[in-house]
DNA sequence: AACAGGATCAACCGCCATATG
DNA sequence: CCATATGGCGGTTGATCCTGT
């Protein structure tokens, strides 16, 4: 059984808001606060729903809001991380201050899209470019792996020694593994298939964010590149590709160094 | 000037995750 | 542990505005 929407009560109104109904919404959030968005409309004696006045609010009324149009920095933010991030838009409006998930919505239904389109735009990796949709995975808010402090070892089953394995160490399987340091003490956490699958963006940049005083010299420090530059999401490698090319460059936590600052210089990957 | 079609954007809908009793 | 309430999110709609003919 589907539940009711709750603005069909009757006498509950809908469609655009007056500027008297914003004028109350606005003064009984100042003095009030909006602890419960159910509650509030009745509190405030408006006719909406919780709901309508909630959206209301958080897309137009909050005073930290910023009106008018796009600027190209904020456009081209904007398709960097819906790159990386695909539709979740409340997660790109957290990195755009004062604009909202449903302004950066309807910018990119009407203005990005049509735009990359035309530019044809793609993600391009030694000029092919690269289907990153695959890639916009759930966050899998475990909180050992979003806090771990840095990357000890990426590869494959290779955990017993807790040191970084190279690509070519690996099985050919895509995310087999990978082993993520979650404390001071050097022990790892091994990340089996499904959690490396649920894994995304958010996970590395906390990684790479992480201080990596506490590396030791066996494992070089991570770069802190700024996440906006990453193009895809780093479980993007098919290990066979890396395999294939047979590169000594690539050996250990240089070639993860190497994949995550700079993506550009990635041996062969599949095509689309 | 009138109309059609496209563009824009505020608002709503339905679903899901989490909180609460 | 389960049912229900609530908040939050992404997808979609529809009213209005804009532009070309």
């Amino acid at each position: 059984m589907v539940r009711a929407p709750c603005c069909e009560k009757m006498g509950l109104k809908r469609g655009p808001w007056t500027a008297e109904e914003d004028r109350i919404l606005i003064s009984h959030i100042q003095l009030y606060g909006h602890g419960n968005w159910r509650a509030l409309p009745k509190q405030a004696g408006l006719l909406r729903c919780g709901k309508s006045c909630r959206l209301r609010w958080i897309n137009y009324l909050r005073p930290d809001i910023k009106r008018g149009n796009f600027s190209r920095e904020e456009e081209d933010t904007i398709i960097k991380l819906h790159e990386m991030l695909g539709n979740r838009w409340s997660a790109i409006a957290a990195r755009l201050p004062g604009r909202t998930d449903n302004e950066i919505k309807n910018v990119w239904h009407t203005h990005l899209k049509k735009r990359l389109e035309q530019n044809h735009v793609a993600p391009e990796i030694n000029g092919r470019s690269v289907d990153v949709s695959r890639f916009n995975h759930k966050v899998k808010t475990d909180p050992e792996i979003v806090s771990s402090s840095n990357v000890v070892a990426a590869g494959c089953d290779q955990t017993k020694e807790h040191r970084p394995v190279s690509p070519q160490q690996c099985s050919s399987d895509v995310s087999s593994v990978i082993t993520v340091d979650t404390s001071n003490d050097m022990s790892t956490k091994v990340l089996e298939s499904d959690d490396v699958l649920e894994m995304d963006e958010i996970f590395w940049s906390e990684v790479l964010s992480a201080d990596n005083s506490s590396l030791t010299s066996d494992y070089p420090a991570i770069s802190t590149e700024p996440l906006i530059q990453f193009p895809f999401s780093p479980l993007i490698i098919d290990m066979e590709q890396v395999q294939a090319t047979n590169s000594s460059m690539y050996d250990g936590l240089d070639f993860w160094h190497n994949l995550f600052t700079r993506a550009g210089e990635l041996p062969e990957l599949p095509e689309i």
